[in-house]
DNA sequence: GTCAGGCTGTTACCCTCGGTAACAGATGTC
DNA sequence: GACATCTGTTACCGAGGGTAACAGCCTGAC
């Protein structure tokens, strides 16, 4: 093994103590409950990731990326657009249900302001993917506004009802996922319909 | 002047210097020095508002309210449901563009995670303001479900698409508005069409 | 063999900040 | 005039992020 292999792997390790330690005691994670979560001390730390910031940063990255490609493949797997897009709400429902600490982590914690940089750059990523994909399926010009802000909205939508239902666990994801896919797909329709808008 | 008025009033310009403060300062506001721009110390800070997270939660609920009011009055003031719409969305896109850092403060900040239950109560009664006038308007059941999610979506939808503008400011907003009413109303279309789904 | 340099780890500290105890005047009440 | 209360201050505590400085250890050069 490679020094780098090592240096990478502790990292690894370390990130995975973290990860159990944050999911653990949520906001009250300190650098040192890490650290000794870990075996080793502050610095150690500190050696690896900068600051707290960047520890939170790294941990968030694991997950966002994760996500991410769930979400690609899904979205650009076999299928007709509405099957693709059902599937895609559908993961992204399976992965927050699944781990809700982590969505928590993500977005509601003490955490969120160091891992803003991940999550909005997961959320552009996504968001323009979906304005790709939007902009070829309506046949829209390269600059016509609604690509955008649709893909922005769509993102909204999906994630504000999927934090809803965390919430509520008031019906199964599938049902969910479902809906949600007509209510994309209806609003889709009229968007097809509408004037060309350019910024 | 009473004496209760005269806490109310002390009250206000204590939250007003915060205010300020955290305009200024953004996420390095301390305590210390809220206190110092109020022009007193930090224990009768703490006699007003118990600790960090009560003071940032009147700050919030100052603005939550304020612009609750302002929301309810666009949506249920006159005209055809539309109109009512449009002119909501309009208000709301009006008030974040007015007054961005409030808009960040309230949910991207270091205080996000303090004022969370009052933007957690904001969100809440938007969404069942929004699921009761669903209900009534397409007739649906009581318990179908689908009026809570299309709240929390379209809440969600209009949120996420009002964060981007902030950041992009690449349209006006009166298009703004207008683009994201016809989505909304190709939704809601598709929406009315559908069987009913009991949770 | 041994000595220099760099890596890994620790201890012990600093500083900021949230929060509070304890005290000091003013003010009003009996 | 004695006393309670209310407003305000100073001075402190403890937790936590972050770092300096030092100690052992391995490795390669000579």
């Amino acid at each position: 093994m490679t020094i780098l292999q090592e240096r990478d792997a502790r990292r690894e390790s370390l990130l995975a103590a973290a990860d159990l330690v944050v999911q653990r005691d949520g906001a009250s994670a300190s650098m040192a409950s890490i650290a000794a979560e870990a075996g080793i001390t502050k610095p150690i730390l500190y050696r690896h990731f900068g600051d707290k910031s960047g520890l939170y940063a790294a941990l968030a990255g694991r997950h966002t990326d994760r996500l991410l490609d769930a979400l690609v493949e899904a979205l650009t797997g076999g299928g007709v657009p509405r099957v693709r897009v059902l599937r895609t709400i559908d993961t992204y429902l399976a992965v927050i249900g699944a781990e809700p600490q982590v969505y928590r982590f993500l977005v509601q914690s003490e955490a969120a302001v160091h891992v803003h940089g991940q999550v909005r750059g997961f959320v552009r990523r996504l968001q323009e993917l979906l304005a790709v994909g939007i902009t070829h399926e309506l046949r829209l010009a390269a600059d016509d506004l609604r690509a955008p802000v649709w893909a922005a909205a769509i993102v909204g939508l999906v994630q504000a009802a999927g934090e809803r239902w965390l919430e509520e666990q008031d019906t199964d994801r599938s049902l969910l996922s479902e809906l949600l896919t007509e209510l994309i797909w209806g609003a889709y329709a009229q968007l097809a319909d509408g004037q060309p808008i350019h910024r």
